[in-house]
DNA sequence: CTAAACTCCGTACCTTGGTACAGAGTCAAG
DNA sequence: CTTGACTCTGTACCAAGGTACGGAGTTTAG
């Protein structure tokens, strides 16, 4: 049986993805998201997009660029299994040293955040600096 | 005792700190960095400067924008406790949410790799897409 | 059938974080 | 005291990731 394949226009797709048309086709035009063929006039997207559309927002809200997305999604399409490997490898290192960066950061913060109860009120606070030194 | 205070031209400087020229006038610009008078002719800057423009790169290296970077020092010179906590933690939370963000997406990555590995070679990784769903 | 709302395409503009001059002045070594 | 390296000020430019807009054409609700 045929699922009855359900189509949007670019507004409906943008808005369904929470991003303005513009941001889709400017994703178009880096080669990020397909461009379905304007049949008669406008354009019609169906699922698949707004799925690559929410994938796009969901990496990018971590932290990756765009250029690096069209890498995740080229290693998710692809079947050069050598290859995906060795990129998501590589992808998985720069984010455990990224995590290791913000924890350190965070801890120094904390510190912060409990020297600030507890001391004085008149004394500076040198924690950050102290903290974040290599 | 009187420690010698040494002090540089602002070539110095950014050698030290591991910048260009332009990127320290550019924190000057951006009210990161304090501009020393140009007594005579050329600025001359001391290890305050220095430190501060370590500070800055250290931060920015775990992703504070410039602009956060200049609240951060400022909680760290402010002498308003209450104020210099509560940024503090907000900068804690967003840092908790963005490890956690990234904790799932070097997980997602690390099935990717497992399961190419065993994996067949002509099936593709749909991996990610269903990793990174929210 | 008409008017509002939407789309198309192209181009221009915005912010962030720099980088690159140009043309002048300054400093320091030989 | 000259010459080369450096600094000063100002403005222009770059890449990334969009955002805005003008002047068309297209849909669709009433």
């Amino acid at each position: 049986m045929k699922i009855p394949e359900r189509s949007f226009t670019i507004g409906k797709l943008a808005k369904e993805a929470g991003v303005g048309v513009e941001t889709v086709r400017y994703y178009q035009r880096r080669g990020l998201l397909a461009e379905p063929p304007a049949t008669s006039g406008y354009r019609r997207y169906d699922p698949q997009h707004l799925e690559r559309l929410n994938f796009i927002r969901r990496a990018q809200g971590v932290g990756f660029t765009l250029e690096e997305i069209g890498e995740l999604m080229t290693l998710n399409d692809t079947r050069d299994h050598r290859l995906a490997r060795s990129l998501a490898s590589e992808k998985i290192r720069n984010i455990e040293t990224r995590i290791e960066q913000l924890t350190k950061v965070a801890d120094a913060l904390r510190q912060l955040v409990q020297r600030c109860e507890c001391g004085g009120q008149d004394m500076p606070c040198p924690i950050i600096r102290m903290a974040l030194t290599p």
